[in-house]
DNA sequence: CGCCAGATTGAGTAAAGTCAAATCCAGTGG
DNA sequence: CCACTGGATTTGACTTTACTCAATCTGGCG
């Protein structure tokens, strides 16, 4: 099911997972860092009381895998068919530098994901996490591979929340939504002053 | 009062602030490092809302100041008289190594925030901070300098909310209040399992 | 065309927020 | 040392919000 495709340069080559794949799992050995080229991949783990949560999402462009212990804490899977570049650990300096440049956005990306969590009501949240994927997008239209039982898992509310505050941001004109997996903002400054 | 860090370069001084007092605000040139030597800091930021955020609390040997941008996006605010080791920006490569070890941690500790955040119920929040807290502080006992809202602002519930949680362990025996900035843990397995 | 998992909608219940009042405490000054 | 005082915290009553559970709808796929 996993390809291997190989770029015009040295670069890392490319694996490609479908819908609901492991990149790896909760356990596996760490080390290695992961660039998702295209697709989404959001990281999950199962808590003892069995509940699940969701760590993150990871568009093109964005680096998973760090780890400060030598297992991975989260599983990473495939939201949608998605494109993976894996770095395995770095033995080089020059490989040291870049992993140590994306780290920092990483931290920061993780505490602008701590805010949007805390807000106080389940529209504020939806709402904040649509205005950053736009802003990480730099477009419009969004496409959201993950099922909403997992954006929910990840803005701490339930599906069937996410789905009612969806439907009211349609009928205030906010967004659009042509078909599950698609959500197009039409009003973010609106969108930004929900609290 | 003076420690040794395990550092190449010459110790840093200690800068004592007293509760209340800023180590550094929003928009301040970023670049140092800071390292907790007794207290408490909070990282607390306003929205453009006008609501007051809190990023993180930082005990002793805690590590805290990264930013990705040339400017902080958080303010630092002593909580009760907190002692602070400034670690100046980093030019020899030694440092840089320093640095470095202590960045990975910081991000882990960032993800179990976030997870603790997007709990769903206000118990599950509380009791996840308390269980946090006593593994950081390996003690059952725990100083708690920081106003019950900033902590109602970092869980993202009210104040209110808190409190009434906090009586609610208090009848149940988990946890007792001798006084306000002290909380004493007395069941932890209950309070872990708390969701 | 029918099937099934995922998504949405609806009704009732439980949880948390808001606003206001009462209480507690730490810091101040007598 | 102790009373005073203003802010912080707790408690209470009520309202709003979100969850739960069940029913319905939808879209992708054999």
């Amino acid at each position: 099911m996993t390809q291997h495709l190989k770029t015009s340069s040295a670069e890392a080559p490319i694996s490609i997972y479908s819908n609901g794949m492991k990149i790896y799992r909760q356990g596996d050995p760490s080390g290695s860092l992961y660039s998702v080229q295209f697709g989404c991949v959001l990281l999950a783990r199962v808590t003892y009381g069995g509940n699940r949560q969701v760590g993150g999402f990871f568009f093109p462009n964005d680096v998973f895998g760090w780890e400060s212990e030598t297992e991975h804490c989260f599983s990473a899977e495939a939201a949608g068919t998605t494109g993976i570049r894996v770095f395995a650990p770095a033995r080089d300096p020059n490989s040291t530098e870049w992993r140590h440049k994306q780290l920092l956005p990483s931290l920061t990306r993780l505490r602008e994901q701590l805010l949007i969590v805390s807000l106080g009501t389940a529209d504020a949240r939806l709402a904040a996490f649509l205005c950053d994927l736009v802003e990480r997008n730099r477009n419009d239209l969004l496409v959201l591979p993950m099922h909403r039982l997992d954006i929910a898992a990840y803005l701490g509310i339930s599906p069937e929340t996410v789905s009612r505050v969806l439907r009211r941001f349609k009928d205030a004109g906010l967004v659009s939504v042509p078909s599950t997996h698609y959500i197009k903002v039409l009003n973010l400054p609106a969108l930004q002053q929900i609290q």
